[in-house]
DNA sequence: TTATCTTTTAACAATACTATAACAATACTA
DNA sequence: TAGTATTGTTATAGTATTGTTAAAAGATAA
């Protein structure tokens, strides 16, 4: 299913979560300080990253700040005490989840897998199922097809990625930028109009009513969201 | 734990199965043709889905298709015969999971669990939701929401940023300056009025008495403080 | 107490954002 | 290459959000 790494200076710790995710399939590899998760990183590719705030040398913040100029994975906070202030540092400097210090082991091994699932879904379309199926809409990724109310379209490219990523995103709010790069796999410039522009003509195929859509709902100032009811 | 649904024509069978998953915490619900399966999905929200294949009337292929049309319930099939013809055809059909008749109890216990954990998993990375809970208030990240005594409001941009940033150091004093600096990322030039503003539309979405508020407090000369009793 | 200063709030103005249509440019396909 | 499908761009209108102003309330200190 794939490996993930593990930084954190508790060295008992990090073997502990290593047999737990074994458990479930997943490969695991760890070390105790930022400056060697980087290099690591570097090495090898990882499904995801779990990473501690409170080591010695560069603490958690700093060595998140470090990967995320390079890398999109999927990061997973230890924050050691349970304050508020970390949380949202955390996510503010682009952790996925994160986890307050001391955890249920069965809880990490769940958001791993979570996290794994959200991100690596559609690019490993695991077992048989080759379509999302939601309430009254279905995404097929052999034919890059829907079939919604409207009837079955056979989408374009930038449309079924945009929808796919947006679907994989159930839930989550994405910005216009997170959309831009995914799709687009561009560095993004400020410009949305064609985002906009494809998301107009996704409604009018998937929605019954594109003026209050169902599925793609829009998030004023941010991006859009794929809703999590249907 | 959930409820899962038995399709089977083997009367005997269903009362057995359901009395053993009732062992595990989990409720079964059965039914003896394809048909009544797929109404039965219809009406009730299941976990999971057992289905043999050798039925009166719809096969079990067919109803497997039927329901692969309107759900993504894991599926697990009883094949009659041990041949992988089925086996195959049931999986490329949309089955998660198949069993050969006849089947130790154990092992299908095993496996219906080990594909509630899966499923329930894959499905709900609402569990994992990101979000800041206080007595009466609840900020969450994903919706960008606040759900608070007045009612659930989804903030506009600058709003739920400031309110972030407030919880996000509860019980210290920040300055207007801090929060301009934070929200809006530009340089503060001695203009509060803007701070103030939202802040009063804040309060009147979160507290239940603007005027003495709980959460946001004014420290006059200074800036706010998010109360840290809360 | 008064004078001064800050904050609150409402009302309004200005701005920013979004949706969509229409068209232009580009990419793809036969 | 022509013809078509897709994507990008621009313009416009509508709306939500934010910024600004002013009046009133509250706090602080002499």
């Amino acid at each position: 299913m794939g490996e993930i790494l593990i930084i954190d200076d508790d060295r008992e710790l990090c073997a502990l979560i290593k047999r737990s995710v074994i458990a479930e399939g997943i490969e695991a590899d760890y070390c105790h300080n930022g400056k060697d998760g980087i290099s690591k990183l570097k090495e090898k590719e990882y499904q995801l990253v779990i990473l501690d705030v409170m080591m010695p040398g560069m603490d958690g913040f700093e060595t998140l700040e470090q990967i995320r100029t390079t890398s999109s994975l999927p990061i997973l906070m230890f924050t050691s005490k349970d304050d508020n202030a970390s949380k949202v540092h955390g996510l503010r400097a682009g952790a996925d989840d994160y986890l307050t210090k001391p955890f249920v082991m069965d809880e990490l091994v769940a958001r791993i897998l979570s996290l794994i699932r959200r991100y690596t879904r559609f690019n490993q379309p695991e077992g048989l199922t080759q379509q999302l199926v939601f309430d009254g809409l279905k995404i097929d990724f052999d034919n890059r097809s829907v079939d919604a109310v409207n009837g079955i379209f056979e989408l374009p490219p930038k449309e079924f990625d945009t929808l796919v990523f947006l679907a994989g995103h159930q839930g989550k709010i994405v910005t216009k930028q997170q959309i831009y790069e995914s799709v687009w796999k561009e560095e993004y410039v400020y410009d949305d109009s064609n985002i906009m522009a494809i998301i107009s003509r996704l409604r009018k195929k998937i929605e019954e009513n594109p003026a209050s859509p169902k599925y793609i709902q829009t998030v004023k100032g941010i991006g859009y969201r794929f809703n999590k009811e249907v």
